[in-house]
DNA sequence: CCCCATGGTTCTCAAATGAAACGGACAACG
DNA sequence: CGTTGTCCGTTTCATTTGAGAACCATGGGG
C-alpha cells in the first residue's frame, strides 16, 4: 500500500511556496472551493445548500468543506442539537476573502460573458 | 442511461454560470493556471520558464497554456523564427487579472503563513 | 415499527494528473 | 556530415481525483 508517497503533496507543496498566491491556491485552488466559499458570504451555511446551489457531488463537498474548516476559512458549528446538525460558517480568515473574490467577481463580469453550451 | 454525460463539461458548465466568479473559475479554477497567469505578471514568458518555476509537468503545463491561449488570457506569439519558438504573454483580458491576483497575494500573505508541515 | 428528511460516507469506474521517456526542429562543434 | 545540447512540446503508463448513486446514522411523524 504505497499511497502516502505522493498522496497530497503537491497541495502541501504549496501550502510551502514562497509566494503568497500559490499558498493561496493551496486552500481554494480547486474548481469548487472558491465557491463554496462564495455560497458562505451569499448567506448558505448548510450542507444541502451548497450542493443544490453547486451541484457538486456530496463526495467531494464533503472533502472540500474538511478543507475549508481546516484550513480555518470556515467554521463548523451545530445549529441544531437534538437531531445535532451542522453549519459552516465564514471565520475571520473567510471573510478577508471578500477583496479577492470581488476581484475575481470584476474580472468575471467584464471578461467572461455568458455563454450557452448549446450554441456550441 | 449516459452517466459518462457531464464528465468534462463541469468545466464548461462553469462559463456559463450565473456568477461571475464561477465564470472565473472555469478558467483558473485549477491549481496551476493561476500560478502560470501570476509568472507571466513576474516577466515569465517561455515554456521552460513556467515549467522550471512550477515544477509542474509539462504534460499539464502544455494543456494550461493552451486552455489559457483559448480563454483570451495569454497570447502565444513567436519570439523566434528560425528555431521557431513561442512565448506566452498576457493579454489586456490578462492584465486585467492583476486586482484579482492582488487579492489573493494579499489574502495569501496576511492568512497563510509558510510553514512545512502543521496542523496534522 | 416503517417511512421520510437531513447530513454525510462508501462504492465503482472514468477522467485528470504526475513522472518520465520520446520526438522534432535547429544550432554549435568537430 | 554526425553527435550533442536546447527548447517545446507529446506519448505512455501508473496513480489520484471526481462523478454518480447507493448506503448509513440520527431523529420526527404515523
Amino acid at each position: 500500500m504505497k499511497r502516502t508517497t505522493t498522496k497530497a503533496n503537491r497541495w502541501e507543496a504549496l501550502a510551502a511556496d514562497w509566494c503568497p498566491v500559490a499558498r493561496a491556491m493551496a486552500v481554494i485552488g480547486d474548481r469548487w472551493t472558491l465557491l463554496i466559499v462564495r455560497d458562505c458570504f451569499l448567506e448558505k451555511s448548510r450542507f444541502e445548500q451548497f450542493q443544490t446551489s453547486l451541484g457538486i457531488t456530496r463526495h467531494v463537498l464533503s472533502d472540500r468543506l474538511k478543507r475549508l474548516v481546516k484550513a480555518g476559512v470556515l467554521e463548523r458549528n451545530p445549529y441544531s442539537h437534538k437531531p445535532l446538525r451542522y453549519d459552516y460558517r465564514l471565520t475571520d480568515k473567510g471573510r478577508d476573502f471578500a477583496p479577492a473574490l470581488l476581484g475575481l467577481k470584476d474580472w468575471g463580469k467584464r471578461h467572461m460573458p455568458i455563454r450557452t453550451r448549446a450554441s456550441g
